[in-house]
DNA sequence: CCTATATATTTTAGACTTAAAACAATTTCC
DNA sequence: GGAAATTGTTTTAAGTCTAAAATATATAGG
């Protein structure tokens, strides 16, 4: 379907759209979470020895008092249940999570953070607070806030054509 | 070293900075980064039954002719050393690389496509072109240039802070 | 009831990734 | 020229991640 983009802008857009403005912001925005994300991996590996894919699983946990079942936990972390299992997995051995079964579900596991583990945790987060903001403060507020907003746009504009991928279930 | 930045704005910013813009922003990043990895995986994985990583290396091997070291291809795609070799041993294996020795230095690799592997790259650009420029079409034109330009000055402001961490080897 | 379908999770196999150690060749510099 | 440091690559061990298949439980429709 859909006749190449590429082919249709040869003649009136050659200036304008021919750069590919597209791509290198997709380049660039890769660039920097993959930039940061190893900053930000290796300081808490420095600081606090741990992983970033533990860190943001304690952090979803911290939030959640009630606790987090897996397939929740793998929606927010926007990762597969495989991957989830194998995270919690090596986080209940290190006694910083602990499963329990879920009322009301046998199939579903409550997981929650051990008294331990939240104490860990909140331990952590002013320093990588402090490490995020040090690294931001090279955009003024208003920048902060129009990329943001501009990431924001983007996300939706992505998930408009998410949906176009997914079985046509017509789910309610 | 340094006061928690977080202690010490209690008063005069309670409004204004308070609402850590900076996690958010970084947060959002990460989000959007990987929905779009994950959508644009997964469409390289329908269309032409490729992953990611080797998409990415064969782009940066098609655009240059004379071949890369094993070295420049683990700078360009900011990942280590060690990474790329897996990833060139099984493009090697595919046929779609080939490896041959670097001249006036014996310990480097020069990487190259093959014949098949140049075709087979080239033939995936245009649909993948549609695909990204679809996905980003929520986008004007001086939203994508101000996204582009945000993003350089958050790359800028994180390699700013890179530097503190290498060693104090003030080279050169 | 009870079969079909959907949901929640785990398992499996393989790919990707890192950090660190090991090797090999080059460069530096005395 | 030769020891020391540097550079280019591979190896190793462990963790992260995906896609797909397998399990187990729950919900719906007839």
């Amino acid at each position: 379907m859909a006749v190449s983009a590429a082919a249709q802008r040869d003649r009136e857009t050659a200036l304008t759209k021919d750069d590919r403005l597209d791509l290198r912001v997709w380049f660039r925005l890769l660039t920097c979470a993959t930039l940061i994300e190893r900053s930000v991996r290796q300081g808490l590996r420095g600081e606090f020895g741990i992983t970033l894919p533990r860190f943001d699983l304690l952090s979803q946990l911290d939030r959640a008092d009630a606790g987090l079942t897996m397939g929740e936990l793998s929606r927010r972390l926007m990762v597969t249940n495989g991957n989830v299992t194998g995270l919690i997995d090596r986080l209940v051995t290190e006694g910083l999570v602990a499963r329990q079964p879920a009322p009301h579900d046998r199939r579903a596991q409550l997981v929650r953070l051990t008294p331990v583990g939240k104490q860990a945790f909140e331990a952590m987060i002013p320093k990588h607070q402090d490490f995020i903001a040090e690294r931001f403060d090279g955009l003024s507020r208003a920048e902060l806030a129009e990329l943001h907003r501009l990431l924001g746009k983007l996300k939706t504009s992505f998930e408009a054509h998410e949906s176009q991928h997914e079985k046509r279930k017509d789910e309610k």
